[in-house]
DNA sequence: TCCTAATTTAGACTTATTCTAATCACCGCT
DNA sequence: AGCGGTGATTAGAATAAGTCTAAATTAGGA
């Protein structure tokens, strides 16, 4: 899908009308490195632990923003507080029910929904699946 | 699944080792004939129109306490804000891009994933599918 | 009826997110 | 180099969602 090159970054990000600044690669080199699915405070502290420095609303503004262009996600689980992600391969989530841990799981991994219901009386776009249950290393825990 | 008469609720309620308080009955009255997914605060809101009164604790509190007894479903969408429903059938949702409406759809209408993928490395418990795309109402009115 | 643990309550508190108004940075133009 | 304008960033205030506290009330069993 999205590559995440500096110059195709900019040339993505100019098309959806917005300026590339270090703020904003930074969050979104932070993503693509990431797979913890932070939250914004979460990327916030991370971030201003070197330059560029972002405040508390640049951190939100920036999300947004680049949600809005297509470059990362926003996802809401268990409880409320959005959780973010780059946009880099389509992928489902797994959730464990007794650490939290988020993990993705790749569209391949899960054979798709027959268009049937999906088309019934409304028009589906897309789709994501949230899995929940026990992931390995507590299961592991569990059953020793 | 559940059924919601008041003694069915009663002895399901002790089984859980809850009381059934007037408040806990109204709000899962409330729930079990909402299909609008309201938020806690527009639970409070609607059930403060009449006895008996409830506070936003006793509101959070019930809802919690109703999750965790099996009879209540929270959700969290596309924002930091948690909404309830009844546990009355199995079904997944589907949210609206435009109106931001969530209409439920039954387990039925969308064939059951694959084992296959479910069971990789994780013991997948259960799993829900978010939909989404466009209503009927916002397509005829795009459509027009 | 009486007792006790569970529940409800108002309001304070915490945490998540947005807003505001001021400053700052980049860009093209002179 | 200097100017002006648009858009970004900032600190901090404001709003909103949810939790906690300590005191008063109540459900439900003895």
């Amino acid at each position: 899908m999205t590559t995440h090159t500096r110059s195709q970054i900019e040339s993505q990000m100019r098309a959806a009308g917005l300026k590339l600044t270090p703020q904003r690669f930074a969050v979104l080199d932070y993503l693509s490195r990431s797979s913890a699915h932070p939250t914004a405070e979460q990327i916030r502290i991370d971030l201003n632990r070197r330059f560029p420095r972002a405040s508390r609303a640049t951190v939100y503004n920036t999300l947004n923003a680049l949600c809005r262009a297509g470059f990362v996600n926003a996802i809401y689980l268990d409880d409320a507080v959005g959780r973010y992600e780059a946009v880099i391969n389509s992928h489902h989530h797994f959730v464990c029910r007794a650490c939290g841990h988020i993990e993705d799981v790749p569209v391949e991994h899960v054979r798709a929904l027959p268009q049937k219901g999906l088309r019934a009386n409304r028009k589906v776009e897309n789709y994501e699946i949230v899995m929940r249950g026990i992931c390995d290393s507590c299961d592991e825990r569990t059953t020793d």
